[in-house]
DNA sequence: TACTGCGATAGTCAGAGAACGTCAGGCCGG
DNA sequence: CCGGCCTGACGTTCTCTGACTATCGCAGTA
């Protein structure tokens, strides 16, 4: 069953492709998919998360909105300042935005998704977060200082940037 | 002796084909063999284990599901039987051999090999090799299996609209 | 102007419901 | 009696709603 946060998530992503900045009104939406309108709020609140690369702002009021926005590339500061521990749901918002960005391929997403799952690190809870996060970090860390290496190594030959 | 176990195993690989993910729902598969819903994980771990090539995810809750997918022969190969523990320096030979033999591209094994890494894998000697072993199994199997699937799509079963 | 009340929004939170996961223990054939 | 099969009770996670709360703009009024 397709749920419904999932339709409600693809629906306002597809609005979001085409500009940068969506407007929405939370009534609307809701009535459009026949639910509460809370449930928009929990959309927003388990999908367009900062570490999935949105910024949501809204107004209430006579003339209120919602709005949502992606955040500029050069505001998430790479892998540098991820947390020193990470649950695996925001860790894979980490992969997805990366992805998405398209600073990962898709494999390398599915690689490090794997790569970070509960089952793989299977060690006890405040430890099993830490070192999530520092195999994430790692794992992004070198597969753009590889590209990096790759790019000068390019450049050496004579090719342009 | 038909047990159940073996219906039910043989039934989820006929769904599941070849090279095709399958998604299910616990409960319903229960109800088709007219057993308890535990049964299936029941199955699922003595049966479709990572040791066979198989992969099991899953999520809870409204929309729940389960999904399963293997990986052909072929692609997993020796990456399939790597040991339970793994050091450092074994474990970057074999990303290595994954590299040479196009199983991987360099990003992806730049990737993995800092991932592996023994800074990163901050773990006390005996479980950091465990872990290790776990990861990197689970990173190649992540990167293979995306393409499977992006490939082949997933296969749905029982529940209609 | 300043205040006040009202209608129109959106936000929060507890709780119900819908999946799946785990585990101790019963059962049964060899 | 041992090991594999199977269940049921209980736990965890995710979704969705409804009641209640907070905020905003505007119109009317002193």
């Amino acid at each position: 069953m397709a749920c419904l946060t999932d339709d409600i998530e693809r629906y306002l992503l597809r609005m979001l492709g085409e500009g940068v900045t969506l407007e929405i009104q939370r009534a609307e939406v809701a009535d459009r998919f026949g639910c509460a309108p809370s449930q928009i709020n929990y959309v927003l609140l388990t999908r367009f998360t900062p570490a999935r690369g949105f910024f949501v702002e809204s107004r209430r009021g006579g003339g209120g909105y919602i709005r949502v926005s992606r955040l500029p590339e050069d505001a998430w500061g790479e892998a540098g300042d991820l947390p020193e521990a990470l649950d695996q749901a925001t860790a894979e918002h980490h992969i997805a935005r990366l992805v998405e960005a398209r600073r990962l391929t898709p494999r390398e997403g599915a690689l490090l998704r794997a790569v970070v799952s509960r089952d793989v690190l299977n060690l006890p809870l405040p430890l099993r977060d830490r070192v999530r996060a520092a195999v994430l970090r790692a794992g992004i860390g070198g597969a753009l200082r590889w590209q990096q290496e790759y790019a000068n190594g390019v450049q050496r030959v004579g090719m342009e940037p």
